[in-house]
RNA sequence: GGGGAGUUGCCGGAGCGGUCAAACGGGCCUGACUGUAAAUCAGGUGGCGCCACGCCUACGGAGGUUCGAAUCCUCCACUCCCCA
């Protein structure tokens, strides 16, 4: 049985600490940077380890700020010497992996497989910052036949062992398939598999891994005689328990600027909590510990100016989005809110002006009755849901329009003057800010 | 195969013939305070309307009993538990 180093146990930690001294020294720098949860023995010398690799299975289109965590992980462990490999799990999308999951996942389509494969390999190209190894497991998956598997794999590993997978017994009564059931063998096939042909020694995942990696580690040691490691990063949760890269309302934070606006992705890392940034810093930051400690100082001594956050928002959006939309974003979040004086959005230049619009969300009239009541064009555009949020908004005083309160749902729009003669800023809350343009005038359609 | 329990709003969970658009808690939204933080407090949280009054749609699905059903009956579907 492999055992785990649990951080939360500090003496066993130390036990770890003077056996493996140089492995040990980045241990616990990345411990100090939030990012190790769980981690196998492992060896004093970091040469024996060579390479390591993190799976990550083309289930969606993008991915999205969770899955930075690993990838940073991985990255920081490349700095270490330590060759970083990347899997794009194209034949294990196609089976779904239970861990962390409490229902059977629909099966993908092949054809979206191949695409998702396409546009996650870019993104990660993005993510870290050296050379590393790409590698999809359809390559050795897809010529295993079920008799070799069963003879060469399934053979090593019993059934008891399974089922003693948390991730298993938890979904044995909710229901889990055979294919799903099978999962965390193909996932030990790809560990066996890359230590055979990469000499990848180590494997790292998120916390909801650790039973998929411990399986390949066992694995290699029946087969072939031969210690592997694993590690794993934590799953990223906020205070009250949503899964970190969903907003409260449930929205992922994506990294595909189709998905998330780097606007809102600006915005997502701006609005965290102060009492995370140490964590948040540690863990997704490039910045070294010297530097991180000198931002969070500087927070420390003037906490509204949200240093900090701006400092991190800054980054992300920077290494995700480029430094060009970086500053634009950047530059739109504060004329619209440190700034938020209109005549600001007057005066600035035509182009940087159709930025901000562009950048934040953006509902389109087709109705031009010059009556139109401007309760109704918002509901009628998808700003709000319904007429009845509406009225409990104006009723709370948590609805402006080009920044006056709003007390009237049923005044003409166009008694507002727009902004350069077609746009209003309408604001909901304190947040959540937004452009409602004008209907052209030409598409007079409307009844 | 036999026996038992259950399916309620975003979630948990009350309700067991009318006063139920459904207690309570969580979440979410908004306000106050602030820093686009946190904590706290307050209001709101099916839709619509001429909004302190009314209408429509809702308590797994389909029928039925009744002046009246989330609440009773029948059938169907699904889930869980116990015994074989």
């Amino acid at each position: 049985m492999v055992r785990a180093i649990s951080l939360n146990n500090k003496e066993e930690f130390f036990v770890s600490f003077s056996n493996f001294v140089p492995v040990a020294q980045w241990i616990e720098k990345l411990r100090r940077r939030f990012l190790i949860q769980d981690f196998t023995p492992l060896p004093a010398d970091p040469k024996a380890i060579e390479a390591a690799y993190l799976g990550i299975d083309p289930t969606a289109d993008s991915l999205h700020v969770g899955h930075l965590v690993p990838l940073q992980l991985l990255s920081h462990i490349g700095t270490y010497g330590i060759h970083p490999i990347i899997v794009i799990g194209g034949a294990t999308a196609r089976i779904g992996d239970p861990s962390g999951r409490n229902v059977e996942r629909p099966l993908l389509p092949e054809e979206t497989i191949q695409e998702n494969k396409k546009k996650l390999a870019q993104q990660v190209q993005k993510i870290i910052p050296f050379a590393f190894t790409l590698l999809d497991n359809s390559e050795w998956l897809g010529q295993l036949s079920l008799i070799d598997f069963l003879r060469d794999i399934g053979k090593h590993i019993t059934i008891s062992y399974l089922l003693n997978k948390e991730t298993i017994q938890s979904r044995l009564e909710s229901g889990l398939s055979f294919t799903e059931f099978s999962y965390t063998l193909l996932q030990a096939y790809d560990f066996y598999y890359l230590l055979s042909h990469r000499n990848c020694r180590l494997q790292i995942g998120g916390a909801d891994q650790w039973g998929n990696i411990t399986t390949g580690i066992e694995l290699i040691r029946k087969r072939l005689g031969i210690e592997a490691y694993g590690m794993t990063c934590p799953l990223l949760t906020r205070a009250d328990g949503v899964k970190f890269g969903k907003t409260a309302e449930g929205e992922t934070i994506w990294l595909d600027a189709q998905k998330t606006s780097p606007y809102r992705f600006y915005q997502f890392w701006l609005n965290q909590a102060d009492a995370e940034m140490r964590r948040l810093m540690g863990i997704f930051s490039w910045k070294s510990e010297e530097e991180v400690e000198e931002v969070l100082q500087a927070h420390e001594q003037a906490p509204e100016q949200r240093l900090a956050q701006r400092t991190l928002a800054y980054e992300m959006t920077a290494r995700i989005h480029g430094e060009e939309i970086a500053r634009t974003v950047q530059q739109v979040s504060e004329i619209v809110f440190d700034k938020g004086d209109l005549k600001l959005l007057e005066e600035i230049s035509e182009s940087l002006f159709q930025t901000v619009v562009s950048e934040m969300p953006h509902y389109k009239l087709n109705d031009s009755r010059p009556d139109l009541p401007i309760g109704e064009a918002l509901v009628q555009v998808g700003f709000l849901r319904s007429k009845s949020e509406l009225r409990q908004l104006i009723r709370q005083g948590g609805l402006s329009v080009n920044r006056h309160k709003l007390q009237e749902e049923n005044l003409p729009l166009y008694r507002i003057s727009p902004l350069r003669g077609r746009f209003w800023l309408v604001q909901r809350g304190k947040k959540y800010l937004a452009w409602l343009e004008a209907a052209s005038v030409l598409s007079e359609t409307s009844p």
